[in-house]
RNA sequence: GCCGGAAUGGCGGAAUUGGUAGACGCGCACGACUCAAAAUCGUGUUCCGAAAGGAGUGGAGGUUCGAUUCCUCUUUCCGGCACCA
């Protein structure tokens, strides 16, 4: 080869590649499969920065390699194109969506091909066209007809800059995720899939993507948020004392009136604690309860205040709400009446609209409690074992009422302590409680009798009792304790004679408080008490025993949730999180839903009628009305037709049997972005069937991907679309597995220069195209392979490009002088690379393998060249990242006739990665003192005998060494 | 606040059953080539020190003959979720 022209090899080959088909796919194979997937992009008029091929190189690679290993490799490429971006910029552009599309996608192609990426693009596909969203819409029509798809008028998300309403996953800190606007709950008519029959299912399945990053799953797990709690109901008692039946249903549900509240809670062990009960604003229960409730403009005023807040202002801040004044729920766990308030901290759409208040035990409910002075009801203390002095088998178990008596000497900054005599104890003063006696009285009677000070002031009460579970040695008894702390300040040293009695058990030790720490002192309850010393009082918000819960006293916090709740009626309940899926966009730019409205009636139309195409329309502007444009197209809206056997609606002019010729109106909004990206992925394997969605057998044969490479962006809303997608596929039986994607990787994230994000904004877009031309694709592609870690974020560099240039160039110098006969050395290292280069490339570790190779090549430089054998493996497992040179290489130079992604991947033989010495590292006393050369698998006589003959090493021995320790062929270490 | 992840030279990073920290690349310095520059090639490059030697993987402890790796505590940064009862 005489000069590197990057530009005419490239060129060349891709137009070669494309000729020969070399990436297509075979459909009728009885080769094992890989498929290799990109999340496929939404074509935007600005094009591709740097960042965008990381993943698409990752998968480039990663097919090239299987394909040379003998697997039917399927990797294909197409676009996501419905959506708000093409419609925004054919309106600005005065320019038909589909246009706009096509010339997007064009760049973007163009992109793609001059990185030299392996795409079989005789499968490509858009989900724009009629022919991919025909299927888009029979996947509605079966959960339409499943009854999964459903009409609602709930409030939801709306956009009032992009005019449309939203998922809330489409949301980012309550803001509109594509344009910053702030949403606002708008009630409007739309279509909601009822994801959440799924949610079990797609939380449960998790389990079983062992080779999905736990980042995504734990996203997931967070998005899905299952609590699993009880649902209790209270009783309403207003003033008027008018008691009857009714839930608390988030508000525009119908529900009969008068009386009752449903809560959720996952913590029913608390419910002894309820000291008031709240009601999301939006309640219909409150209205319902306006004639009972006295104070009746100040809560219609409060509503009315909430509803002008955004939902953003609504969690910003602090918590507000009105008490119902005149209404009360009556507690079924003890039939006590407590009041009722309505509060925006309450959610209307989750669980049933209503909490039962545990200020004692919830951070939010402590909180407001504290801000409107409500009562906070101790009702689940800490329970401790003490390990040192667990309990011990067949002792007799016996319950303490105690006082902790905490004393400080403010003097001498110190705490009163005893140390034990005939025990390894250092306590505080603790003691019983005497017949009719408070718990000061009894703390300071204990200080007294123990320790003689006369004079303590009482300062404060340490919280509620805390249970700890010990075996008491000297009564052997096992014992349960509820200690109640206490805190005392010294006055003076004023002392009375302590009992000779006493005095033999313990000294009495002024501790100093930087020595009073848990680790010191016996007392488990320490930690505690030195908190409630120092801080206010705060929730305690774990689990724990029962204490003031009647009958329930002592349970532990999971003990008694079950038996609470079957107490008092309620049942055990799971939560999730999960919204049901807001599919309906008051937009013109996506999948028409193929319903019809006639008669008070949703009627789907035929499968025979899909693609039900998007007409055509002057302006595609969307309306303040939350009707889409669609909705002024009364030709294509307004139709004619009969219901056929099937229930479905016919557009016709005349009915074949008889049947009534009524009028109907076609649904007007259009399907969310997100639905054509959630089966794209099958498409691929059968992208031109008219028949079916894709033919079952080769669903069998190509699924699952094995391999999917995108963003973290879509860790909650493609990934949970499309596994609730594909999981009804299953069910309805279009595809055979339950998982689409068997492997996850994301790519990290590649910030501009300046460290920011790449963006048009801050000016610091780095075009692939730019690259390309100045250091040529195989060096861009080795590049971006090598730049660090595939899912870590870092900067661009431009110079950095410069090391890959070389090396590219290096190859070529080494094509040009192959020698007869190469160093063993090199033998040996290209065994190793090849295993390397083999393991890391599946591992995504491709910024190791690519250093290797590197190292390799300086080293076959330092060596003296390589035969020519060597050379076509070590060129072979180039060709992954470095495509084109690979190829100019292995065809003009070797002289090979077809292409070197067709060859055949070599092989490492670990026979041949042996070597005959090995360096071994000395150490003495653990510290590195220099390395020898041993024959490979020398026994550590020999190396001893080595390292005594080595003076530079051995001048470091004085006298006989303890201890050897021997690790063959790594390391001798010696122990003086 | 909760849940994840990370922290190593001037920079990106490498190092896995705990065994010679800094591979590879960038940058930098010096040298070769050149009238000169760029490009290219070669040599060197963790820090302190002339050297011997010593220190060193965010910080503090611990386990070990030996710790970037394991344990405890802690700081900072990044990501996700966030009034979810």
């Amino acid at each position: 080869m005489k000069k590197y022209d990057h530009k005419a090899i490239e060129k060349k080959w891709q137009d070669f590649w494309n000729e020969q088909g070399v990436y297509k796919a075979n459909s009728s194979s009885s080769l094992p499969k890989k498929y290799i997937l990109d999340m496929f992009p939404y074509p935007s008029g600005a094009g591709l920065h740097v960042g965008h091929p990381k993943g698409y190189i990752a998968t480039d690679i990663l097919s090239r390699m299987y394909r040379m290993q003998g697997f039917n490799v399927l990797h294909p490429m197409g676009w996501d194109a419905f959506g708000l971006p093409a419609e925004q910029f054919a309106i600005k552009n005065k320019m038909h969506p589909s246009i706009a599309v096509d010339q997007n996608v064009a760049t973007f192609k163009e992109q793609l091909s001059i990185i030299g990426l392996d795409y079989d693009w005789s499968r490509e596909l858009k989900t724009t066209d009629p022919a991919y969203y025909k299927w888009t819409q029979w996947a509605f029509l079966q959960m339409f007809k499943k009854g999964l798809a459903f009409e609602s008028h709930e409030p939801i998300n709306w956009c009032p800059s992009c005019k449309t309403g939203l998922a809330n996953e489409d949301l980012e800190d309550g803001k509109c995720e594509r344009c910053g606007s702030e949403v606002e709950k708008k009630p409007l008519r739309q279509w909601v899939i009822r994801i959440t029959d799924y949610a079990e299912r797609m939380l449960a399945d998790l389990d079983k993507l062992d080779k999905w990053p736990d980042s995504v799953k734990m996203s997931q797990r967070n998005w899905i948020g299952k609590s699993e709690g009880a649902e209790i109901t209270f009783q309403i008692t207003t003033n008027s004392l008018l008691k009857t039946q009714t839930q608390a249903q988030p508000f525009s549900k119908d529900h009969s009136s008068p009386y009752f509240i449903s809560v959720f809670t996952t913590r029913p062990d608390t419910l002894f604690g309820v000291t008031y009960v709240v009601l999301a604003p939006e309640s219909k229960l409150v209205f319902d309860l306006k004639d009972s409730i006295q104070n009746w403009d100040e809560v219609k005023n409060y509503i009315e205040e909430t509803k002008k807040k955004s939902p953003l202002d609504r969690q910003k801040g602090e918590k507000t709400g009105v008490e119902l004044q005149g209404v009360f729920a009556v507690n079924p766990a003890n039939n006590e009446e407590v009041p009722v308030w309505i509060a925006d901290y309450v959610l209307a759409d989750y669980g049933t609209g209503a909490v039962m208040a545990v200020p004692a035990h919830d951070e939010r409910d402590f909180e407001f409690a504290k801000k409107y002075n409500l009562e906070i009801r101790d009702v689940v203390i800490p329970s401790i074992i003490d390990h040192k002095n667990s309990h011990k088998e067949n002792w007799p178990v016996v319950e303490r009422n105690n006082i902790h008596a905490v004393v400080y000497n403010p003097k001498n900054d110190s705490y009163l302590t005893l140390a034990w005599k005939n025990h390894n104890w250092k306590t505080i003063v603790l003691g019983g409680i005497d017949e009719g006696e408070d718990l000061i009285a009894a703390a300071k009677r204990e200080v007294l009798e123990e320790t003689g000070y006369k004079n303590i002031e009482f300062k404060k009460y340490l919280g509620s009792p805390i249970q700890s579970l010990y075996s008491a040695d000297h009564k052997q008894q096992n014992r349960i304790a509820y200690s109640h702390g206490l805190y005392f300040e010294l006055i003076n040293d004023e002392q009375e004679e302590v009992s000779s009695s006493e005095k033999d058990l313990f000294d009495i030790v002024w501790m100093d408080s930087k020595q009073f720490i848990p680790e010191n002192i016996t007392n488990v309850e320490l930690p505690f008490w030195l908190d409630r010393i120092k801080n206010d009082k705060k929730p305690f918000v774990e689990s724990g025993v029962l204490i003031d819960s009647q009958n329930f006293k002592g349970l532990t916090s999971e003990e008694a949730k079950a038996k609470i709740t079957e107490f008092v009626g309620g049942k055990m309940k799971t939560t999730y999180k999960l919204r049901d899926w807001v599919f309906s966009r008051q937009r013109y730019w996506g999948e028409p839903i193929p319903l019809v409205h006639a008669g008070g009636k949703v009627y789907s139309i035929p499968e025979s009628d899909l693609p039900l195409k998007l007409p055509e329309v002057e302006n595609y502007e969307p309306s303040d009305s939350g009707e889409s444009p669609l909705a002024d197209i009364s030709e294509w809206v307004n139709v004619r037709g009969y219901i056929n056997s099937l229930g479905e609606f016919v557009v016709a002019g005349k009915s074949p049997n008889g049947e009534e010729i009524i009028e109907g109106r076609r649904e007007t909004n259009t399907m969310p972005q997100w639905a054509g990206s959630c089966w794209y992925y099958l498409r691929y394997i059968d992208p031109n069937n008219s028949e079916v969605l894709v033919d079952r057998n080769l669903e069998q044969y190509w699924q699952p991907v094995d391999v999917y490479v995108g963003g973290m962006e879509h860790a909650t809303r493609h990934l949970i679309y499309a596994r609730f997608w594909h999981k009804f596929l299953f069910d309805i039986g279009v595809v055979n597995t339950e998982e689409p994607f068997a492997e996850l990787h994301a790519p990290g994230l590649i910030l501009a220069e300046d460290g920011r994000k790449m963006s048009k904004r801050w000016g610091n877009v780095i075009n692939p195209d730019d690259m390309v031309e100045r250091f040529g694709a195989d060096a861009f592609r080795l590049y971006e392979a090598f730049m660090g870690p595939f899912d870590d974020a870092i900067a661009w560099n431009t110079d950095g490009l410069v090391g890959t240039r070389r090396f590219v160039e290096r190859v070529v110098r080494i094509s040009e002088n192959l020698v007869d006969e190469e160093k063993e050395i090199l033998t040996r290292e290209l065994h190793k690379l090849i295993k390397k280069v083999t393991l890391d490339i599946p591992a995504f570790k491709f910024n190791t393998a690519v250093a290797a190779m590197m190292t390799f090549v300086n080293l076959v430089e330092k060596e003296g060249g390589m035969t020519e054998q060597s050379f076509v493996d070590f060129v072979k497992i180039l060709a992954p990242f470095a495509p084109h040179i690979t190829e100019e290489l292995w065809n003009d130079f070797i002289g090979q006739q077809s292409s070197i992604h067709k060859s055949v991947w070599p092989e490492f033989d670990e026979s041949k990665m042996t070597q005959d010495e090995v360096n071994i590292a000395v150490q003495i006393n653990g510290k590195i003192k220099g390395s020898l050369t041993v024959s490979f698998g020398a026994s550590q006589d020999d190396v001893w005998q080595k390292v005594q003959e080595n003076g530079s090493i051995a001048r470091h021995i004085t006298g006989e060494p303890k201890k050897i320790i021997f690790v063959p062929n790594k390391l001798i270490s010696i122990v003086l």
